[in-house]
DNA sequence: GCTAAAAATGCACATATCCGCATATATTTT
DNA sequence: AAAATATATGCGGATATGTGCATTTTTAGC
């Protein structure tokens, strides 16, 4: 039950959808979650982190950057099952749509 | 995205956890989700109300009590299929089975 | 209308959550 | 090893959440 709770609770945050929503492009480091969202650094660093241990993302190492991206095969199955859902029906959205498009510009500086 | 955030919001708490865990036995009034449960009224009304809210419950009136059932064709399709998941794979908790097991022997009193 | 029973709610309190700021940690490059 | 860059985290403050207690509201039966 814990685990539920866990990933529910990740998910019922508007900063950390919009970072799943980015996440869904692309794997992203920190500085590009940033960027993407335009919000600051620790608060793109927290948000990520929850959702890693919630088991919604994997990070790996790359280089300076560290590189957080889904997780397919999460050891949560309700992350897994949750995270299904939310790449089978994406929130169509203005803020989640701007987030996309700075996306596309967002670079490792 | 707020639909989603407050489905989400709803489930990721124990009391509600446990409350939908009972629901999917079958309708109940306030008074036999405290029963069940063995907490106190206010706390099975007011999250009785917050599952309600995010979409998850409707209530119909039968006399004097107010009956809870899970709502399968709620507005909030977000709350829908969190609902349809929950039910897909329920929960396997020593809790969740006690709940159950007061359940039997609730009674409209 | 009055009483009894079920459910909802105002209030107070404890705890949890989210964030910015500043700082610490880790890695690469020179 | 020192400097630069990316990321993580301790801390404090504002706000949100969950609960019990007491009270109010709503309905049924008389």
């Amino acid at each position: 039950m814990q685990n539920l709770i866990k990933a529910t609770k990740a998910l019922s945050d508007e900063t950390r959808l919009r970072i799943l929503n980015v996440l869904l492009e692309r794997e992203c480091c920190v500085c590009e979650v940033m960027q993407a969202l335009d919000i600051s650094q620790s608060r793109a660093s927290r948000n990520l982190g929850i959702l890693q241990d919630a088991g919604f993302l994997s990070a790996r190492r790359d280089g300076t950057w560290i590189a957080y991206s889904l997780d397919w095969h999460t050891a949560n199955k309700y992350a897994a099952s949750l995270a299904r859902l939310f790449k089978g029906s994406p929130i169509s959205d203005e803020v989640m749509a701007q987030d996309k498009e700075r996306l596309k510009h967002a670079v490792r500086k």
